[in-house]
DNA sequence: ATCCTAGCTTAGACTTCGTCTAATGAAAGA
DNA sequence: TCTTTCATTAGACGAAGTCTAAGCTAGGAT
């Protein structure tokens, strides 16, 4: 049983057996999917499954708090149900690969000041980018 | 003239008045535009000017090195021209509004060996988020 | 100055990612 | 079991960006 199938129940969210397999494909993933690959990867346990409900769940899991929306490349979205931990993101330059990471301490710690226009900062965040091994050897 | 039309003749990059157009237009922002509010600036000067050029131009500009491409939403994509400082991205939550800032050190040196999962990790960027000034009231 | 050619520009079709609609289906409380 | 309310579906639609093929032009060669 998913995690976060638990969590959900929590939300009173009506169970459909659409919503339970896409949460449990997103909380086994250890990379972050795509919209795309969460069907694909569903629909193997599910083939009649609609592309508008995976939208419809994952948008009402990201509004719940319950999934993080991740978008780095200004393509497509990708899906991060790791939302315990603080954490940060490592991603592939070449295929687009997204991993959790976790470094040493706060980002948030090191914005000056006077650095901050006045804004309320209230988060921060780091993308590290590179390439990952098989994207090394690719080249 | 504009900084960023210099440096671009340094790319022996054959210059034409839709260019230069879009090179000045994005060089004169104080705030990262997307595509079509750059095409929208631009047919101000140059009327004829084509959807396409401005992507075209835009996409050279990033391969170049000489202009960030910026995606915080998962919508449209924001360039900036302010690439010779490293600097790092603070967002407003309410408005959207981008500002560049400096820290202190570079984030690089945050992330442990034990966490870069065979990656060659290139680069690293924060993202701050809060509220600035005016929606900080509005709440 | 003019010619030539590689490479730029253009309109519009196309692709990708995501949202919306309206009809049908099903979860779960009464 | 019944009923109501909400979820699901296929496919149309929309936004952002890319591609194509035809014509045009910047800038080096003559």
């Amino acid at each position: 049983m998913s995690d976060l199938v638990t969590r959900l129940r929590r939300h009173q969210w009506r169970m459909t057996p659409q919503r339970r397999v896409i949460a449990e494909t997103l909380d086994g993933a250890h990379v972050h999917y795509t919209a795309d690959e969460i069907l694909e990867r569903a629909c193997e346990r599910m083939p009649e499954l609609s592309r508008a409900t995976v939208y419809n769940t994952l948008n009402e899991l990201v509004a719940l708090g319950e999934v993080l929306e991740l978008n780095f490349d200004g393509r497509s979205k990708r899906y991060d149900p790791n939302v315990d931990h603080e954490h940060h993101h490592l991603i592939c330059d070449g295929c687009g690969a997204t991993k959790d990471v976790h470094t040493v301490a706060d980002p948030l710690d090191w914005l000056p000041g006077d650095e901050r226009h006045g804004f309320a900062v209230a988060k921060a965040s780091i993308t590290f980018r590179g390439r990952c091994p098989e994207c090394r050897e690719a080249r």
